[in-house]
DNA sequence: CCTAGCACTTAGTACGACAGAT
DNA sequence: ATCTGTCGTACTAAGTGCTAGG
């Protein structure tokens, strides 16, 4: 079932969409400053509207939540493995709820396989580590002691965990031999052959991330070196010796003076104030207006020393690398639960000017340098500690294991946090990434049922009901963003659907032929311009008549509504149901349908991987990704096209060999003449092949011109979908995902089969 | 309730490495 | 071998959604 509404008649053929929102961001801005004054008319409105049906939302919902963790499995491809054997494990089984229990006596258990833990400190990798210590009630998990512990235990049972090792390792290689012939000779150099298979274990219930981590902190930003001499700062036509520090945040500008943001009046008043703080009171003094400026010497030293860096020799850019290398090593990696896991972003981030998007008020302001003295670390208290560099000391060490951060600090433009988390492709990133999608699927199971009710919600006689009826469905039929509020004057002017105003849509009781017509023109996430014409119900049409009345453009739409409501109003519904699983779900269910609409057993390989492309896109245009189309965009499409000519002219020339060598075969009928006939038409059909290959992408490539297909392949899409069709299709999954995704989506490599159905 | 703060996911872009063309 | 275009990756901003505390 597929209920899905009719996305692609109003998405994906839209020709009225267009993308080039930069262009049209300036009719956004006057709007913006309009707004602001009206803003308060919400709260004013809801005082107009009496209470009366309010509803009593209980609690209850909360505790249910945990059960939902552990539903997970429950509806995907289980296969078979190997029975248990560890009897401590078996111990720990019982502390689970009968559902987990029956999975595992189905032999959901985890193969041994700890030896080829990747390059891993064995140290830390006892054979014990086959599975995360689970035992509540001790919290200290020491690794040292299970080591010791693990060789303490009888030989006996050693001798026989062992043999199944091996047994489990032999089963492996096969299958790994079966799905990756490609990859064989890579695997044989460093490569471990097993990977962690961490979703075949259980999962924490509790709020616990995990028992033990150790890392080595975070890598700081090399510190500021001053110009040489001969670099000067010029003020007022003369040259000026700056401080460091004013040096520093003048570099930051001149490093970005081809960039158009430096002209931007928001932009240089920002940087400018923010700069005079760094500036000595001299300094201060005399540098009183950023016109009189000049950092041209500046700019090109930098753009010289960039050259310099691309000249540069083999061996240096090998001594680079390598070097780079090793600080990966040193600090890529955190132990986490007895596996060694690649850390996202491990370098704090360097000081820098706050490059905003959109129309972003604060754009222009100094980002400041990151210090130890600014730095939570996070990790398990019986680990290693990081050490701050010498002299230097962290804000706070701290354990707490409800977390997944390692290191974090307050970012000073908007005094939020960041954080150093783990790689996409660490357990305890794919496993919420998996229980993502299995929400999804749980909504796909009763969508029908909120679909009827929110229709009925549109005729509700409670204002508050209608808007949160209608906002829902444009957020199940347009995949909009929920649009939570956002603190006015800190950030770019833009909205999600419950944040949308009045002046964001125009109703058209008739357009283009079509009745009922709405017209949505607004700045999303990123300030990404979503433009869409889409014919409605007409009871949602009515209702938004209603909703717009006696408003201004810059009052709320939905003035009675906002998303803790309507997340409220979902947890209800379902649980775990928020308005985001909306997008997942239809982003995956559209990718589905479309895998299945448009992909022929017939084709070739790659006119498969179009058809994969163009479901691809159909999802990214219902979630509204763009991208500025390429700066090599037309000139790399011309190259095509003059390639696409020149295969033409040869597959011609081969046909008229061909033709030629056919009648010489007719008056010869000799075994001579019969082959070259035979081996010209084989040249005709590979010419012909290669031609369409040239022209399949040449299609790919314009219809993606300004379509990003990378975030929903990396965020919305169940990525057992995409495994599944490349398995019924033989497509290899390395023409899908790239080394890094297949990392990220080991999970569903493994576990998918081609009947998977999302 | 309401808000602020926190944690975590989702997002586009810049840039360098690398592969394929010349 | 050099050039050029593509691709992968790092980076970090900007969302969502939950919760604690007033």
């Amino acid at each position: 079932m597929s209920g899905d509404y009719s996305h692609n008649d109003s998405q994906i053929d839209s020709g009225s969409r267009y993308n080039d929102s930069h262009k049209h961001k300036e009719k956004y801005k006057e709007k913006e400053h309009k707004h602001k004054e009206h803003k308060k008319d919400k709260d004013r409105d809801k005082s107009k509207y009496s209470n009366s049906e309010h509803k009593d939302y209980s609690e209850k919902k909360h505790k249910d939540k945990e059960k939902e963790r552990l539903k997970h499995k429950d509806g995907s491809s289980d296969k078979p493995k190997d029975k248990y054997k560890d009897k401590e494990k078996r111990k720990e089984e019982k502390l689970y709820d009968g559902r987990l229990k029956k999975e595992k006596e189905n032999g959901f258990a985890s193969p041994l396989h700890v030896k080829s833990e990747p390059e891993s400190d064995d140290f830390y990798l006892s054979p014990k580590s086959l599975k995360r210590e689970r035992d509540d009630d001790d919290s200290e998990y020491k690794p040292k002691k299970m080591k010791v512990e693990n060789e303490d235990k009888s030989e006996k049972k050693a001798k026989k965990r062992k043999q199944e090792d091996e047994n489990t390792k032999t089963k492996k290689k096969t299958k790994d031999k079966k799905g990756e012939v490609a990859d064989g000779k890579k695997k044989a150099k460093k490569e471990p052959e097993e990977k962690w298979k961490w979703w075949e274990e259980e999962r924490y219930t509790d709020g616990v991330k995990w028992k033990f981590l150790e890392h080595k902190g975070p890598v700081f930003a090399p510190p500021y070196e001053p110009l040489p001499e001969h670099v000067r700062f010029y003020y007022d036509g003369k040259p000026m010796r700056l401080s460091p520090e004013a040096e520093e945040v003048a570099t930051f500008f001149a490093k970005m003076l081809d960039h158009e943001y430096t002209t931007k009046d928001v932009f240089r008043k920002n940087f400018f104030k923010d700069w005079r703080k760094e500036m000595t009171s001299e300094e201060k003094g005399k540098i009183t207006d950023l016109n009189k400026c000049n950092f041209t010497e500046m700019h090109e030293y930098f753009k010289a020393q960039s050259e310099a860096r691309k000249q540069m020799s083999k061996e240096e850019k090998q001594k680079i690398k390598e070097e780079n290398e090793r600080i990966l090593q040193e600090y890529g990696f955190c132990i986490m639960d007895n596996h060694r896991e690649r850390i996202a972003n491990f370098r704090i981030e360097p000081p820098g000017l706050f490059r905003g998007r959109g129309d972003h008020p604060k754009m222009g302001m100094l980002k400041r340098r990151i210090r130890p003295e600014d730095i939570i670390i996070n990790c398990s208290k019986d680990s290693k500690q990081p050490k701050p560099p010498p002299g230097t000391k962290w804000k706070e060490v701290r354990h707490d294991n409800k977390v997944t951060w390692l290191v974090s600090w307050t970012e000073n433009i908007q005094g939020s946090i960041k954080y150093i988390m783990l790689n996409p492709s660490s357990r305890i990133k794919g496993e919420k990434d998996w229980q993502k999608y299995e929400t999804a699927r749980r909504l796909k199971s009763c969508v029908d049922r909120l679909r009827a009710q929110y229709r009925e919600d549109w005729k509700s006689k409670e204002m508050k009901i209608r808007q949160r009826a209608v906002a829902l469905y444009f957020i199940d039929k347009l995949a909009l963003r929920a649009g939570n509020e956002k603190e006015e004057g800190e950030t770019a002017d833009t909205v999600g659907c419950c944040s949308l105003r009045v002046e964001h849509i125009t109703l058209h009781p008739e357009k283009d032929g079509q009745e009922f017509v709405v017209e949505f023109d607004f700045l999303g996430k990123d300030s990404i311009r979503y433009y869409n014409k889409v014919p409605v119900e007409k009871r949602v049409f009515k209702n938004l008549q209603l909703f717009m009345e006696n408003k201004q453009p810059e009052d709320d739409l939905f003035d009675r509504l906002n998303t803790t409501i309507l997340n409220k109003h979902l947890q209800e519904l379902m649980d775990g149901l928020t308005a985001k699983v909306f997008r997942t779900y239809n982003a995956s269910i559209t990718l589905q349908q479309q895998l299945k609409e448009l992909t022929t057993a017939d084709e070739n390989i790659p006119a498969k991987i179009l058809s994969y492309n163009r479901a691809n896109r159909a999802v990214a245009i219902l979630c509204n990704h763009q991208r500025a189309p390429p700066k090599t965009f037309e000139k790399s499409m011309q190259n095509l096209q003059t390639k696409i000519d020149a295969k033409k002219e040869q597959l011609a020339d081969a046909k008229r060999q061909l033709k030629s060598a056919k009648a010489d075969h007719r008056v010869c009928k000799d075994e001579k003449s019969k082959k070259a006939m035979e081996a010209k038409k084989k040249a005709v059909q590979r010419i012909e092949e290669q031609l369409m290959k040239l022209e399949v992408q040449a299609t790919d490539r314009e219809e993606n011109k300004q379509i990003a297909l990378g975030t929903s392949k990396l965020n919305y899409l169940d990525p057992r979908i995409s495994v599944a069709w490349c398995k019924k299709w033989g497509v290899p999954i390395e023409k899908i995902y790239n080394k890094t995704q297949r990392e990220k989506f080991a999970w569903a490599i493994d576990m998918a089969d081609e009947d998977f159905e999302f």
